[in-house]
DNA sequence: ATATTGAGCAAACAGTTGTTTACTCAATGC
DNA sequence: GCATTGAGTAAACAACTGTTTGCTCAATAT
C-alpha cells in the first residue's frame, strides 16, 4: 500500500499496475494476489487508510467552544496540520473523489456520506442551527465538507511554500466567515 | 478527440493509450502522431474544447437583473442544461481537475482562474458588493466557481434520475442563497 | 514433533504497449 | 498540369502487461 501511495504521486490509480505496485514495493508479482484481490481491492484498502482516522479529528476541529473566529482559525489549522503529514492520503482523496475507477469513487463517496452526517451532527448541536430545518442544516455540512476537501488539496499544491500556504488558509478562514455569516442570517423553519 | 471523450467515460486520462484512442477513432496507431505530438497534447486541447465556450455561458447565468432569488435559480439552471448536452465535457473536467497529468491539470487550473477572474468582475459590479476590498470579491468568486463544478458533478452522477437531479439543483440553490446571504451581511472594507 | 498456514518466489503464457519507418493517395496551390 | 502537403496506412521493434502455476520456507498451532 505504501509503494502504491508513492506511485500514486505521479499518476492516477486507474492507470496503477499490478507489476508497477510489486516492483516499487520490491517483491514479486504473484505476491500481490496473496494481500488483494484486485487492483481495485487495494484501492477501497486505501480509501480505508486514508478517511478511517479522520473523523475524530474533524469532530475536534468543530469542538472549539469559544467564538466562531476562533472555531474557524481552529478548524483551519487542523486541516493544514493534517495535510502536512498525510501529503499522500490527501492527494490520493482528491485524485480519486472523481477518478476512474467506479469501485473507489464509490468508496471515497460512502466515507465522506459518513462524514458529512457526523458534520451536521455537530452542526445541529449548535445554538445557531436552533429551529433548522434538518435538510437545511445537512446541506450546510455539505458545504463545510466539499470545503474542507478543496482547501487540504489547494494547500498541497502549495507544495510547502509558506508564503502561499497562508493566503490559501486566509481565503479559506474568510470563506468560512462569509458561510458562517449567511448561516447566522438564515430564515429557520 | 471525439474518441479520447469516449473512452474517458470509465476510465481517467492518464490511463489512457495512443493504440486504445486510435482503435476506438477507427484509424491506424501511428496517425495518432499527425495530430498530436503526445497524449498529454491532445489532453489539453480537450481542455480548451471543454472550457473553451463555457464563458459566455456562466457570465450569461450572471446577467440575471432580477431578485438574488431568480438569478439563482436561472443559474443552476443554466448549469444543468448545460451538463445534460455536454456530460463527457464536465466529465473530464471533474475528473481531471485533479488528475495525474500535469499539463491537464495546469490547463484546467489556468482557464478556471480565468474563468474565476470574469466572475470577480462580474460581482465586483453589482450594488451589493460596494466598497468591497478586491480581494474579499475574488475570495467570493472562488467560493461560487468551486461550487458551480462542484454542482455540475454532483448532476452528471444523478446519471438522468429527474428526482436526484432535482434534490442535487434544489440543495445547490440553498446553498447559493446562503453564501447570497453571507454576502449582504460581510462588513465591507 | 508434526501439521498447517501465510507469505513469498521464478517461470511461463499470450496479448498489448509507444513509436518509428517507409509507403500511398487525394486535395490543394499556382 | 504539376509539385506540395496533409492525412492516412501496414509492418516491425523490443518492452511491458495481468494472471496462473507449482514451488519454497519460516512461523505458528496442536
Amino acid at each position: 500500500m505504501d509503494a502504491a501511495l508513492q506511485l500514486l504521486e505521479h499518476q492516477s490509480f486507474s492507470s496503477l499496475g499490478v507489476r508497477e505496485v510489486t516492483r516499487e514495493a520490491g517483491m514479486s508479482p504473484a505476491g500481490f494476489y496473496r494481500h488483494f484481490r484486485d487492483l481495485a481491492d487495494l484501492g477501497v484498502a486505501l480509501v480505508e487508510e486514508a478517511l478511517g482516522s479522520l473523523h475524530a479529528m474533524v469532530l475536534a476541529a468543530f469542538a472549539g467552544l469559544g467564538e466562531p473566529e476562533e472555531v474557524i482559525d481552529h478548524a483551519v489549522q487542523v486541516i493544514a496540520d493534517h495535510v502536512r503529514e498525510h501529503r499522500a492520503h490527501v492527494r490520493f482523496i482528491a485524485r480519486e473523489r472523481f477518478g476512474g475507477v467506479r469501485q473507489v469513487r464509490e468508496a471515497i463517496a460512502a466515507e465522506l456520506e459518513r462524514f458529512t452526517d457526523e458534520v451536521a451532527c455537530a452542526l445541529a448541536a449548535q445554538p445557531v442551527s436552533a429551529g433548522w430545518n434538518p435538510a437545511d442544516v445537512r446541506m450546510v455540512a455539505e458545504l463545510y465538507v466539499d470545503h474542507m476537501v478543496l482547501t487540504a488539496v489547494a494547500l498541497l499544491e502549495a507544495e510547502a511554500d509558506a508564503e502561499a500556504e497562508g493566503r490559501i488558509a486566509s481565503t479559506a478562514r474568510r470563506q468560512l466567515r462569509l458561510i458562517s455569516l449567511g448561516r447566522r442570517h438564515w430564515a429557520a423553519g
